[in-house]
DNA sequence: TATTTTGCCTAATGGTCCTAGGCAGCTTAC
DNA sequence: GTAAGCTGCCTAGGACCATTAGGCAAAATA
């Protein structure tokens, strides 16, 4: 019999393209097994358990997440730099959302220092370069930025937001909130 | 043999409570029917299958966080209306973390409608009252309010903000920034 | 070519979800 | 107060998923 020529990078990215087509939650070591028409078992020479296997997933999101960010980023300042992040980051979700959910994963210190997750961080310190938001309230922008982008894109997918209104309109409406919101930093009262 | 006595209601409300002690994804017809020291078949005559125990979860949630933002809310009008709103929220989220991820549940039209999700609108829209935002501004200024709420909240109790920095400082941040937001409207810029 | 490594296999266990059909405890009717 | 029926929880059993142990054959190496 011919080997299916299997490795952790190719499950990972089949597992990636299977998020997006059903569902993280339905990312199973089973459905990969098929998918690669070999049996359950055969998987786990090249991951430890099913566990691994989303946080593998997860690493590889925010790493295609920041790659996209960065490149939106690049030449921008100011308001322009937000709204290319911004922007970049919904993309991302809108074209993976099964990419983008799995990125949600809770890591551990150890798998989280070994993420894009500082590049994210960075990436958004960077934004802020464009404002004056003293050194003390960076974490609080950063915080700010994160949690609404997040939380946007994540109830736009969940269907929070179906029923009626120009979802566009919305999100140009965020960023210049937010971009307002850094103008005024901290006096935004 | 005594009966167990169950039903629906007692059902979800055990789910809600293993919910916040386990967290959601642990929430399993095997798990409840343990829990009411009875087999998994027995449960099948309260609730339809797995799915429909997590829609009652999600629809508890949804009511019991509508409530408890009504109540904050009672006499209250402007950014003191706003904080209330906020507060309650991240509160409920913070003391009841699995009802709180089971509220994100992806309903059909159907149960949606059958939810307090137009409670939450319509609190919500009450907090613009004591603004000056036009007609037809609101849906996206409801939009930030959820986005963002929902956003922290997520990213607070996820670990996304473990690192460093006063994690109240921010959320008063957040606040604040929603406030001058919403004065601004849509001028935000 | 002989040897080692390694990849995928079979086999088996235990957990979860769910259906079908049975029997006993509670309810109601007389 | 007992007989009838309803209902609740049961046993039995199927399908799918996660995982481990041990085997054999294909690749890699000597």
């Amino acid at each position: 019999m011919a080997r299916a020529g299997l490795n952790a990078e190719r499950l990972t990215l089949a597992a990636a393209e299977l998020a997006d087509e059903v569902g993280v939650e339905n990312v199973t070591v089973s459905a990969l097994a098929r998918r690669f028409g070999v049996k359950d078992a055969s998987l786990y020479s090249h991951i430890r358990n099913a566990h691994d296997l989303r946080v593998r997933l997860a690493l590889l999101a925010l790493a295609e997440l920041a790659d996209r960010v960065a490149a939106a980023l690049a030449g921008r300042a100011g308001k322009q730099a937000l709204a290319a992040f911004a922007d970049a980051y919904r993309a991302y979700a809108g074209q993976h959302p099964g990419r983008y959910a799995a990125a949600q994963l809770r890591l551990t210190p150890e798998e989280a220092a070994a993420s894009a997750g500082r590049r994210h961080v960075e990436m958004t310190l960077a934004i802020l370069r464009g404002y004056e938001v003293p050194d003390a309230e960076q974490v609080h922008a950063v915080r700010l930025l994160h949690s609404t982008f997040h939380g946007y894109v994540t109830l736009e997918r969940s269907g929070g937001f179906d029923h009626s209104g120009d979802v566009e309109t919305s999100w140009s409406r965020v960023v210049d909130a937010l971009d307002a919101a850094l103008l005024n930093w901290p006096a935004s009262g």
